[in-house]
DNA sequence: GACTTGACTAGAC
DNA sequence: AGTCTAGCCAAGT
Protein backbone atom coordinates (compact mmCIF):
# COMPACT_ATOMS: atom_id res chain seq x y z
CA UNK A 1 0.00 0.00 0.00
CA UNK A 2 1.71 3.44 -1.20
CA UNK A 3 1.07 6.41 0.53
CA UNK A 4 -0.46 7.89 -2.38
CA UNK A 5 -3.16 4.81 -1.98
CA UNK A 6 -3.59 5.39 2.09
CA UNK A 7 -4.69 9.26 0.78
CA UNK A 8 -7.65 8.48 -1.50
CA UNK A 9 -8.57 5.79 1.30
CA UNK A 10 -8.96 8.36 3.40
CA UNK A 11 -10.25 11.20 1.35
CA UNK A 12 -13.00 8.62 0.22
CA UNK A 13 -14.06 9.04 4.34
CA UNK A 14 -14.68 12.39 3.53
CA UNK A 15 -18.36 13.24 3.77
CA UNK A 16 -20.26 15.43 1.22
CA UNK A 17 -20.54 18.70 2.68
CA UNK A 18 -17.52 19.21 4.63
CA UNK A 19 -14.15 19.37 3.40
CA UNK A 20 -10.58 18.51 5.32
CA UNK A 21 -7.16 20.07 4.33
CA UNK A 22 -4.08 18.71 2.94
CA UNK A 23 -2.12 18.38 6.33
CA UNK A 24 -5.45 17.28 8.60
CA UNK A 25 -5.08 14.14 6.09
CA UNK A 26 -1.47 13.73 6.34
CA UNK A 27 -1.64 14.42 10.26
CA UNK A 28 -4.63 11.26 10.51
CA UNK A 29 -2.47 9.20 8.36
CA UNK A 30 0.43 9.80 10.82
CA UNK A 31 2.86 11.14 8.86
CA UNK A 32 1.91 15.15 9.91
CA UNK A 33 5.22 16.67 7.87
CA UNK A 34 3.52 15.13 4.64
CA UNK A 35 0.72 17.42 3.77
CA UNK A 36 2.64 18.47 0.51
CA UNK A 37 3.05 14.63 -0.20
CA UNK A 38 -0.77 14.59 -0.19
CA UNK A 39 -0.89 17.89 -2.41
CA UNK A 40 0.93 15.12 -4.38
CA UNK A 41 -1.43 12.40 -4.15
CA UNK A 42 -4.47 14.13 -5.20
CA UNK A 43 -2.88 15.47 -8.24
CA UNK A 44 -3.31 12.17 -9.70
CA UNK A 45 -5.90 10.38 -8.73
CA UNK A 46 -8.99 8.37 -9.94
CA UNK A 47 -12.01 10.27 -11.56
CA UNK A 48 -15.08 9.40 -8.63
CA UNK A 49 -12.13 9.97 -5.74
CA UNK A 50 -13.69 13.41 -4.05
CA UNK A 51 -10.50 15.28 -4.36
CA UNK A 52 -12.64 18.49 -4.12
CA UNK A 53 -13.20 18.16 -0.68
CA UNK A 54 -9.30 18.57 0.00
CA UNK A 55 -8.27 22.91 0.25
CA UNK A 56 -5.58 24.17 2.52
CA UNK A 57 -5.08 25.63 5.39
CA UNK A 58 -6.64 28.69 5.16
CA UNK A 59 -9.95 27.00 3.14
CA UNK A 60 -8.44 28.23 -0.05
CA UNK A 61 -8.15 26.30 -3.16
CA UNK A 62 -4.78 25.39 -3.94
CA UNK A 63 -3.04 26.40 -6.96
CA UNK A 64 -3.58 24.06 -10.30
CA UNK A 65 -1.86 24.88 -13.37
CA UNK A 66 -4.88 25.25 -14.96
CA UNK A 67 -7.25 27.72 -13.24
CA UNK A 68 -10.84 26.26 -14.58
CA UNK A 69 -9.85 23.55 -12.65
CA UNK A 70 -10.12 25.47 -9.64
CA UNK A 71 -13.27 27.01 -10.22
CA UNK A 72 -14.43 23.18 -11.01
CA UNK A 73 -13.62 22.49 -7.35
CA UNK A 74 -15.12 25.58 -6.02
CA UNK A 75 -18.65 24.61 -7.86
CA UNK A 76 -18.03 20.97 -6.81
CA UNK A 77 -18.06 22.51 -3.10
CA UNK A 78 -20.72 24.86 -3.41
CA UNK A 79 -22.86 22.09 -5.08
CA UNK A 80 -22.78 20.10 -1.29
CA UNK A 81 -23.65 23.28 0.10
CA UNK A 82 -20.34 24.33 1.40
CA UNK A 83 -19.71 28.47 2.16
CA UNK A 84 -17.46 30.14 0.85
CA UNK A 85 -16.37 33.92 1.93
CA UNK A 86 -13.70 35.80 0.66
CA UNK A 87 -12.88 33.15 -1.38
CA UNK A 88 -12.35 30.89 1.67
CA UNK A 89 -14.29 27.88 2.56
CA UNK A 90 -15.55 28.94 5.68
CA UNK A 91 -13.90 26.17 7.43
CA UNK A 92 -15.44 26.92 10.66
CA UNK A 93 -19.02 25.04 9.38
CA UNK A 94 -17.37 22.59 7.19
CA UNK A 95 -14.38 21.28 8.72
CA UNK A 96 -14.36 17.64 8.73
CA UNK A 97 -14.15 16.46 12.10
CA UNK A 98 -13.06 12.57 12.14
CA UNK A 99 -12.33 12.06 15.86
CA UNK A 100 -13.46 13.29 19.34
CA UNK A 101 -9.33 15.23 19.69
CA UNK A 102 -10.10 16.88 16.52
CA UNK A 103 -13.61 18.11 17.26
CA UNK A 104 -12.38 19.80 20.61
CA UNK A 105 -9.03 21.34 19.08
CA UNK A 106 -9.94 22.81 15.61
CA UNK A 107 -9.53 26.70 15.46
C1' DG B 1 20.40 5.94 -5.53
C1' DA B 2 20.91 10.95 -6.42
C1' DC B 3 18.42 14.79 -8.04
C1' DT B 4 13.99 17.45 -9.15
C1' DT B 5 9.23 18.69 -8.59
C1' DG B 6 5.16 20.39 -6.47
C1' DA B 7 -2.90 20.70 -5.44
C1' DC B 8 1.77 22.30 1.66
C1' DT B 9 2.65 25.00 5.99
C1' DA B 10 4.08 27.65 9.88
C1' DG B 11 6.60 31.43 10.98
C1' DA B 12 8.76 35.91 10.12
C1' DC B 13 8.34 40.52 8.58
C1' DA C 1 -3.63 41.01 5.63
C1' DG C 2 -0.07 40.02 1.91
C1' DT C 3 4.58 38.15 0.73
C1' DC C 4 8.73 35.46 1.50
C1' DT C 5 11.34 31.72 3.35
C1' DA C 6 12.84 27.54 4.86
C1' DG C 7 11.57 22.86 5.95
C1' DC C 8 9.26 18.87 4.29
C1' DC C 9 8.51 14.40 1.72
C1' DA C 10 6.40 11.00 -1.77
C1' DA C 11 6.93 10.31 -6.66
C1' DG C 12 8.94 10.77 -10.95
C1' DT C 13 13.15 10.76 -13.75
Amino acid sequence: MTFRETVWRLVRRIPRGRVATYGQIAALLGRPRSARAVGGALRRCPADLPWHRVVNAQGGISGRAQMSSMLTQRIRLEAEGVAFRRGRVVLRAHAWRSTARQRRGFP
